[in-house]
DNA sequence: CTTTGAAAAGTTGTCATACAAGATTACATA
DNA sequence: TATGTAATCTTGTATGACAACTTTTCAAAG
């Protein structure tokens, strides 16, 4: 029976399209006080005379607000703030990945997931998977040859190690932190090429962990898979990640 | 030089708004062949002409291609395929947490960096850090006394620990799978609540976390976090799920 | 023939208006 | 008081217009 909650228009963003803004500003508000679970939206109509612009605005604003699961609209009735509930996505924010520090932040996340994803392979791989994941190891050393650099041979590798874990939600997640970190891996790739030492360790490394997850020891796999992505992150540490960045036009932060 | 490639209109969705239904589609097309990374999608008009709808709603649906990162928008010049990159967020699909079995996966993945973050948090954690566990460990018990659920102060509990590695991503992934998990968690608590055996085994599980983050050792916190987790997935196993859904209105599958 | 520069055309961003479709509210009537 | 229907409100969609910006075209100058 409450009445629509009067709201504040605050700290418009300065930068942006309009719709970027009033996006902006309808999501601090939700994530506020201002608006909490359940709550129903001032019409698009009023939503428009409060900001200031037209109902198209709001319209794909709030457009944006559903892609992200923060509301839902039922026509005749109003826009509603979801339940928080399962709808919003995980994200990380492009922009902090301007420090090595961050980079090895997501670093530190998928390695944490490797450890585990090569143990639980360990336990439940197939032997349709075993070979597969054998294929993949064998390619990066064909690409080697080749002189490809060998980073999408390498997310192959890495990806069908997770498909043997029989979870897809190890999979998904692996690739999704793929995304931010193909070019870091790319760095430690091509650094390593030219030193054929680090190349042979990195070899090394892959192999003892498919001999674990061969012979379906999850301890030995958690510890091969570990011991590698700390390899990578030691020898990721050891670039000048942020000069890099700049020449590959890595966005400037916002 | 090479013109707009041609597209099919293929497939509409059936059910939704038009918005929704050109939001599939086109999300259809870029994750297909028929629009790689970097090509330019077809001016709104012409889309608009093609799937037979306004302006309008091609322009809502593009918003929404632009929140989910598929896509960037250029003023005067046209909406550019984004290369694959890091905008696309890490969803988990709820509709797909209809089964025992899918609930089970999600918990599999919270499992797995449980015990990761409780192992960085024994290496890292600050006093101050230490202290915020003890004081959500706590307020578990002051809930439990009081008669509430417990359920919130648990995920300030696990949310605390989270924290003390240092790494927000850990914070914010967990929040995520929370989102997923909080009713399944509440079912395990609530069943729990009815035998203080298992409400004593829960507590003692609690404790060695803390006890072994206190005292710094990694591997000990790890186990225990594990344990902890395996025994919530064991006693989630335990109670009808599909039915504990239903009733507490979760989503059908579309 | 090449370069230059400005007009023309194309595209996204924003506004305004109108109506359709569904939901809620108000109110007259039984 | 209960009921059903009209009035009203809200979101969904369509259309037309113009602003802001980019790309293309093409004629004039060198």
């Amino acid at each position: 029976m409450a009445s629509t909650p009067e709201f504040r228009v605050e700290r418009i963003t300065a930068t942006g399209t309009l719709t970027d803004r009033v996006f902006d500003a309808l999501t601090q508000l939700i994530n506020g006080e201002d608006f909490p679970p359940g709550a129903r939206l001032p019409s698009e109509l009023k939503m428009a005379g409060r900001f200031g612009v037209s109902r198209t605005v709001i319209r794909e604003a709030v457009s944006r607000l559903k892609s992200e699961g923060l509301v839902e609209s039922r026509q005749g009735s109003g826009v509603f703030v979801r339940d928080r509930n399962m709808h919003a996505p995980f994200r990380i924010n492009p922009s902090i990945m301007d420090s090595i520090q961050s980079v090895l932040q997501v670093v530190e996340l998928r390695m944490s997931l490797e450890g585990e994803i090569a143990a639980l392979a360990a336990k439940r791989r197939t032997r349709e998977q075993m070979a597969a994941i054998k294929r993949a190891l064998k390619q990066i050393e064909l690409d080697e040859q080749s002189g490809e650099n060998g980073v999408d041979a390498d997310i192959v590798f890495h990806r069908s190690i997770a498909e043997a874990t029989g979870n897809p939600h190890f999979l998904a997640l692996i690739e999704f932190l793929f995304n931010f970190l193909t070019k870091a891996t790319l760095i430690t790739r091509s650094y390593e090429a030219t030193r054929a030492a680090l190349s042979q360790q990195v070899k090394e490394e892959h192999q003892r962990i498919v001999d674990a997850i061969s012979r379906q020891d999850e301890q030995a796999a958690r510890t091969a898979a570990r011991e590698h992505m700390e390899g990578a992150s030691r020898r990721l540490g050891s670039v000048d990640l942020k000069r890099f960045m700049a020449q590959n036009g890595y966005e400037k932060v916002d």
